[in-house]
RNA sequence: GGCGGCAUAGCCAAGUGGUAAGGCAUGGCUCUGCAAAAGCUUGAUCCCCAGUUCAAAUCUGGGUGCCGCCUCCA
């Protein structure tokens, strides 16, 4: 099998992936916490993780991978209030917080799709997983590494010596008390692990458990779904970067408390998108744009799949509009020229073509660099002594694992507008004006025909409408 | 305050020791009645300073600027 390089977040550097159980690897996805819409940043993290899967598929790995669902018990950000943010969300839209997590759970599921981001081995829901969670808590509590408050149930972050090991946390200099209720802790980075319901209100989303009613902590969730569905053990486990510190650190000590040994192989985090001003877009900053806001402004959603494979996964990616423009125009013009290959369809079959094809395979193995192996795509199609067929041939196996649908040639914006029949008429009647060389009065009316959205393309025997986009 | 990251042409972006991929935009040319499309073509000593080296965008040190995490966020 061919050697895969990963960035190891635990060590900081690329190593040589090795699965726990060859040809098997288990893979882990953190997901949304769906009360809201996804914004394209949070998709950005889902795409890489996406083109790994892919990427170990193709290479003859089986892989299984699980996407979870946060359906409960993120708070805002005062634990005294009690609330959470999909309680809160549903609140305000007047829904029940199940049905708001539902919706926006399907939401993602309907943008990832559009996305050519295929769905994992399945789809996991925090709220599926109660028992597991507590489950969980009991065994930490049993071997000693949680205590009480009056809030709920803590692990005791003191107890676990290699907490905040992958994060490199320097636990002396985090910015004491900015943390939630950091006033009943006993350590600045203890945790929750299960919050009880405040007495004086009833939340919709609460279970009874061995320490009360209340609903399971912030990360708790991830480890029990882990546990449950892929073993104490896995290969990857893939996130944001904005996780190493806080969610992904106590992962590991909840995990690697409860079971012995490690918990994951490789930590694989991606950067973060940044607006032009290079400013992190987040739910909470009020600059959000989701999938559907790109398709309403006419964009398409594999053109903003191909400007995060433009950029490497662990390296920020600049987004605004014009930047957006300009991969969607890169895009079809990348796939313009692949469909003139494919036109062509002559078999040189030569050295050259097997050249681009190992260069290809080679930078998506080195740590998947994309980006790289996007810019030999443009050096092999625009290749005249490689011949059609062989450039097809390469495009459409490596695109098992972009995932552009480089060979679909049905989506070009040309062929998605219909031209009215008004524009026709008008356009036969220039054509026919033209012929008569009546230059003046034609190039009149192709100006009415412009100012309508069209535009004519002459050629010598025929002419072409086009929509203006 | 602590920890971490980034700085490459107008814009996006590869490259991490051997003399700057690729894309978008722009200018020029060809084609065209004109245009569009298409094809060809044009461009950077890599934030600054110092050092190591035969050789540095790439390594080291020091600056400057920007960003992220430490509070739910990918």
């Amino acid at each position: 099998m061919p050697e895969l390089k990963l960035f190891n977040t635990l060590s900081r550097t690329k190593e040589i992936f090795k699965p726990i159980n060859d040809p098997n690897v288990k893979m882990y996805t953190c997901g949304p916490t769906v009360y809201n819409y996804a914004h394209i940043g949070n998709l950005r993290s889902y795409i890489f993780p996406d083109i790994l899967k892919k990427l170990l598929t193709y290479i003859g790995y089986d892989v299984r991978q699980i996407i979870n669902f946060t359906d409960v018990g993120h708070l805002i950000n005062d634990a005294d209030i009690g609330d959470d943010k999909i309680e809160k969300a549903a609140a305000e839209k007047g829904q029940t917080a199940w049905e708001l997590s539902k919706y926006y759970a399907e939401a993602f599921k309907r943008d990832i799709t559009a996305l050519n981001i295929s769905f994992p081995s399945k789809f996991t829901y925090a709220t599926e997983y109660i028992q597991q969670q507590i489950d969980m808590i009991r065994t930490l509590e049993q071997k000693g590494f949680t205590y009480l408050t009056s809030d709920g149930v803590y692990f005791d972050t003191q107890k676990f010596p290699d907490y905040g090991k992958m994060a490199k946390l320097d636990i002396e200099g985090l910015d004491e008390g900015l943390r939630v209720d950091f006033k009943d802790k006993k350590n600045k980075t203890d945790f929750a692990l299960w919050k009880l319901s405040p007495n004086d209100q009833k939340r919709q989303m609460e279970w009874d458990s061995p320490w009360g009613k209340g609903f399971p902590g912030w990360h708790i969730e991830c480890s029990a779904m882990i546990f449950s569905e892929l073993g104490s053990h896995i290969d990857i486990h893939t996130g944001g970067t904005d996780h190493i510190q806080v969610h992904h650190t106590n992962e590991i000590a909840q995990s690697e408390c409860s079971a012995e040994g490690k918990f994951v192989n490789y930590w694989v985090h991606g950067a973060f998108l940044v607006l032009d001003k290079d400013k992190r877009m987040g739910k909470s900053e009020g600059n959000f744009i989701g999938l559907q806001n790109l398709i309403e402004e006419g964009f398409y959603p594999l053109a903003y799949r191909y400007l995060t494979l433009t950029s490497h996964y662990r390296s920020f990616l600049s987004f605004s509009p014009d930047i957006l423009k300009s991969a969607q125009t890169s895009y079809f013009n990348l796939k313009k020229l692949i469909r003139s290959a494919s036109e062509k369809n002559d078999d040189l079959n030569n050295e050259k073509a097997i050249i681009y094809a190992k260069k290809i395979i080679d930078s998506l193995l080195d740590d998947m660099n994309v980006p790289k192996a996007i810019g030999i795509m443009w050096d092999l199609v625009q290749d005249n002594e490689v011949g059609g067929k062989n450039k097809i041939d390469i495009i459409a196996n490596y695109d098992q694992i972009l995932s552009l649908n480089l060979l679909d040639f049905s989506d070009f914006p040309e062929l998605q507008i219909e031209i009215p029949q008004e524009i026709v008429d008008l356009a036969n009647q220039r054509w026919d004006i033209r012929q008569k060389k009546d230059f003046q009065e034609s190039d009149r009316l192709r100006k009415v025909i412009q100012s309508k959205g069209f535009d004519i393309k002459d050629s010598k025997d025929k002419f072409d409408i086009v929509p203006i986009i």
